[in-house]
DNA sequence: ACGATGATGAAC
DNA sequence: TTCATCATCGTA
């Protein structure tokens, strides 16, 4: 039983999705080919007065997705050389996103780090804004897979020092 | 430990 | 227009 994510899965609180995200798939069409990956690790990124946050200091053309409306994916450019994506949770106006940091294939093996995870799922900015589904050619699946609580280990978000006690906050979650 | 490599946002 | 910074990674 395999269910497509909708809107209404990420219209929720980003820590509430952030948990639910784990051991869900991100699914990707790209030149025929279907490539999956079992999401192990994400960050989250929540509202306006969140200093790691790309939405802190306003909107702008680049961030602009992550006032969007949820289930749209936020992808941006990093380091002169990495793409980074996020899907975009809670209402619109409210600046929020789920950062993707690794996967695990159908084969079991890890791809760690969010710029390895873009480059293995072929993802670029061709796809900011644009909303999750077989249209877009990168959506999200629910296989059925359930997660215990206690699977989950929380921690500070990773390359946000500069975002002092924002940093501390564990926003990050993993797959154990 | 460091260089790659370029868009972004803030300052001037 | 210039400049420091950057939700990183591969190589050393």
């Amino acid at each position: 039983m395999v269910k497509i994510l909708s809107k209404d899965f990420f219209n929720k609180p980003t820590i509430t999705v952030a948990k639910k995200l784990l051991g869900k798939f991100l699914v990707r069409r790209y030149r025929g080919k279907r490539i999956v990956l079992m999401i192990t690790e994400v960050e989250v990124y929540d509202g306006p007065q969140d200093k790691a946050s790309h939405a802190s200091r306003g909107k702008t053309a680049r961030n602009e997705p992550m006032f969007g409306e949820a289930g749209r994916f936020y992808v941006y450019f990093t380091y002169g050389i990495h793409w980074l994506v996020n899907v975009v949770t809670g209402p619109k106006g409210y600046p929020a996103a789920i950062l993707f940091r690794a996967g695990r294939t159908l084969e079991g093996k890890d791809i760690i780090g969010p710029a390895r995870l873009t480059k293995y799922l072929k993802i670029d900015g061709k796809l900011t804004g644009k909303l999750a589904g077989r249209r877009t050619g990168l959506w999200f699946e629910d296989h059925g897979i359930k997660i215990r609580p206690s699977h989950i280990k929380r921690g500070p978000r990773v390359g946000v020092d500069y975002a002092g006690s924002w940093a501390k906050k564990p926003y990050n979650l993993k797959l154990l």
